[in-house]
DNA sequence: AAGTATTGTAACATATATATTGCACCATTC
DNA sequence: GAATGGTGCAATATATATGTTACAATACTT
């Protein structure tokens, strides 16, 4: 699950650790998302984007792979 | 959670059941999520996406509300 | 090179998203 | 008014997102 959240934190100059704490989340979380290891929910997604000025779109859009057999 | 998944879907003509089936998840969950009482997974909201057709923002954004205080 | 900040990751615990089953409530239609 | 299709909604079970803690690995200074 890939995404864009590590490039839109750094924009906004933030830590891992200073994105977690405004989100109200952990860093592990956080570092597991960037990682692409984390599936998160909806809330977490709109949650971060808030915090990194970004619509989802921006940061979690992935085009539909076809292919699914 | 509001959302609109409801619009959407009808939209394209589809049955909770149906729009359920075609995505591999319950029509339980797409019950839930449509009455706003879920927090849906991002590979689900994707999975919605790509079924009723829309973008993530098209369906899920909210803005953020102020006086989180 | 040592020291500090930032990040990766593991193990286990908890919260919650989702599944499963079943039934009630409305429409519509025969 | 019985039958059918679509939906809401419980109760319980399972999978998984997230928390907690701790330590290792890498990057950044000085």
């Amino acid at each position: 699950m890939e995404n864009k959240v590590r490039i839109a934190r750094i924009q906004v100059n933030l830590t891992q650790q200073q994105l977690a704490e405004k989100i109200g989340v952990t860093r592990q979380t956080i570092s597991l998302i960037e990682k692409g290891k984390y599936n998160p929910t909806l809330k977490l997604c709109l949650d971060i984007c808030y915090t990194v000025n970004k619509r989802l779109d921006e940061i979690f859009w992935v085009e539909k792979e076809r292919d699914e057999k």
